[in-house]
DNA sequence: GTTAGTTATGCTCATTATTAGCATAAGGGG
DNA sequence: CCCCTTATGCTAATAATGAGCATAACTAAC
């Protein structure tokens, strides 16, 4: 299949899903994306598909070469009664899952976000949702797939591989990035910024400010992204201008590996922050765990999501006595060392305080 | 001027600013709001507009007793590079505003939360902006008007009025749709989520869950919202279905006041909570502020959003070691009692902890 | 059946925050 | 000068948090 013809289908698939009257295109799309989270053994995976991504990309692709996204459809505006019931739909059909838990994330709105609007595309909008289930087998569909987030953003793993990607690679580059800028005024405010999101000298680390960092690195030109979106003619971006004097150091060979389509890396960063601080206030966790589990299962996933270890004796404390789980009297005997008491969540907790949530007690911030 | 002169003038008008090809409507269009806040004489701000409402509304309105709504502009999916620039410009075109600090709220998508759907007319997405401004006068605009939040929400009050609404109006008529669920199952999920919303026998108030409140209200009925979409055939249901026998007790004259345009009151209740929320973690309050500010101002202001009185001395504490804000050297003289230092926003905590913000050090939780 | 390894769980102690007040300071208006 | 008002300093009690030590209860290997 040539280039040409491979942008030609999907930009017919595109139309035909819009439900427009067949000899107009519309001028106006609603895209859902869901961000699809389950945490398994210990890491946070996402459902992602292959995808075409843009007509104008680099090599000539084959199958395996694809890049991944993020499971996305269209609203239909005659037929869906709301966003989340669109979204809930389509995953369905296509992936035979039935969402539980859905929240709205965001809404991506700049223009040419997708490269086919400057082939005269309609404009797209997109409302991606995050959904937390419990990992299991996909019904159907073909190329869905599990993938750990962190093969997208090595940098947010705190966890194992103590990130030395962000001082051997990131920060250098970003230093760099800060030298190049002229005017001394925002060369300031980029170093602000770059300390604040990444941590920096003395700077605490803040689990939460995953979107802070990809943007960071999409401007700076870190990440393939940015350059494939610029050879294609899209220049995104911040929405409050920052007045800067942008000139990327398309630079550096860094590796920040595995882009996805689109800005679907966005997206997914918009999602880690969100879920990383929703935890903290929410008790959403418990849609990614069994209705029994350990305390150390528990924790294994806070610790999975938010990409820090924490102090277990502390952590044990801080759910106990905050309430936030109940003992159910029975026992997990199939692990290894002593039989770990199985709890299950405290729904009570929800009248007892205005924000229960699990924290991060005892992690290095 | 007749209902239906007046109905036929709003379509058009909203026809004619979606820029679509003459000859045909488009089958969606993006709705965007502002909720523009402001606080002064310690009274939470929102700039309103009169507005013509549903097409089948009661009463003959003049113009005085038009409901009041959010301001409110299309997208111009041509035209507009960004959500948010397209935002900016209209407030800029109708109130002479240039907007600062601007944030997302949510994106509204559900069929017939415009009732001229009902009538053929586009699906409405609606995404509303939280903005923050020092107030000012309007520059032009003939009908906005800064309104205080709580006209439209006084159960939100806790500082002055001691809100003794719940107490008198809404608990007892709460308590009577409880009652009225026959099943006792979805009679204890009533009644959990009343208690959890409203603070109600034990369960501690917390300010910042407004958009669970009025979405109570209005399952229930007693705002007057639901009986005018009812009128309408428009059904509003909660996005995650929550099972259960819906039937309203249309019930009890509860007069819970100053309705708005179509959905426009839960758009303010979502402004409302994620503001409250945001104080605690963001820097935000100084937004509303003029740059020098005395401690007493900065806790007026953010009473005023919170709706909670607090503590002096402990809010002193709070903002002065949270590292907050920093002495300029200069007094207020103008006050009463003694002269007390003015202080502005420092900076530099944004460095120094992950999520500054005011908290409610003190509040009656 | 002893030993080593693994995981669970109890408990302590120092530190830091938070709550709720008491008390004093510094202005203005009679 | 007295009274009212607002600002500001300080404290004692309590609660929450951070970092460990120590022990318990199992499995697998020898």
């Amino acid at each position: 299949m040539t280039k040409k013809q491979k942008n030609e289908k999907t930009k017919e698939q595109k139309h035909q899903r819009t439900n427009a009257p067949t000899d107009e295109a519309p001028a106006l799309v609603i895209e859902l994306n869901g961000v699809i989270v389950a945490v398994t053994d210990g890491k946070p995976r996402i459902l992602v598909v292959q995808h075409p991504d843009h007509p104008g990309n680099a090599a000539e692709q084959n199958d395996s070469s694809l890049p991944y996204a993020l499971p996305f459809g269209p609203l239909d505006p005659a037929a869906d009664r709301t966003l989340e019931l669109g979204l809930r739909r389509w995953v369905k059909e296509r992936t035979g899952m039935e969402l539980g838990y859905v929240e709205q994330l965001y809404t991506f709105g700049d223009r040419n976000r997708d490269p086919e609007e400057l082939e005269g595309g309609p404009r797209v909008i997109s409302v991606p949702y995050l959904a937390l289930v419990k990992e299991r087998q996909l019904s159907g569909m073909g190329t869905a797939r599990w993938r750990d987030w962190y093969e997208f953003f090595p940098w947010e793993d705190w966890l194992q591989r103590h990130s030395s990607v962000i001082d051997e690679e990131i920060a250098p580059a970003l230093e760099n990035w800060i030298q190049n800028d002229p005017n001394p005024e925002s060369r300031n405010r980029r170093r602000e910024r770059i300390e604040i999101a990444f941590g920096l000298s003395g700077t605490p680390w803040d689990e939460e400010k995953v979107l802070d960092r990809y943007e960071l690195l999409y401007e700076t030109g870190l990440v393939p992204e940015r350059a494939r979106d610029r050879e294609l003619g899209i220049e995104y971006e911040r929405e409050s201008p920052v007045s800067s004097v942008e000139l990327p150091t398309e630079s550096s060979g860094v590796s920040l590996v595995r882009p996805m389509a689109l800005d679907h890396r966005r997206i997914l960063a918009t999602a880690m922050g969100r879920l990383r601080g929703k935890i903290k206030y929410r008790p959403v966790v418990f849609e990614l765990l069994p209705r029994n589990f350990t305390l150390l299962q528990l924790q294994r996933v806070v610790e999975a999501l938010a990409g820090v270890g924490l102090h277990k004796q502390n952590f044990r404390r801080f759910v106990e006595k905050g309430g936030l789980v109940e003992e159910t009297g029975q026992w997990e005997t199939k692990t290894r060392g002593r039989p770990a008491k199985l709890f299950c969540f405290r729904r009570e907790v929800l009248r007892e305080r205005p924000a229960p949530g699990v924290g991060l007690p005892g992690a290095r911030h």
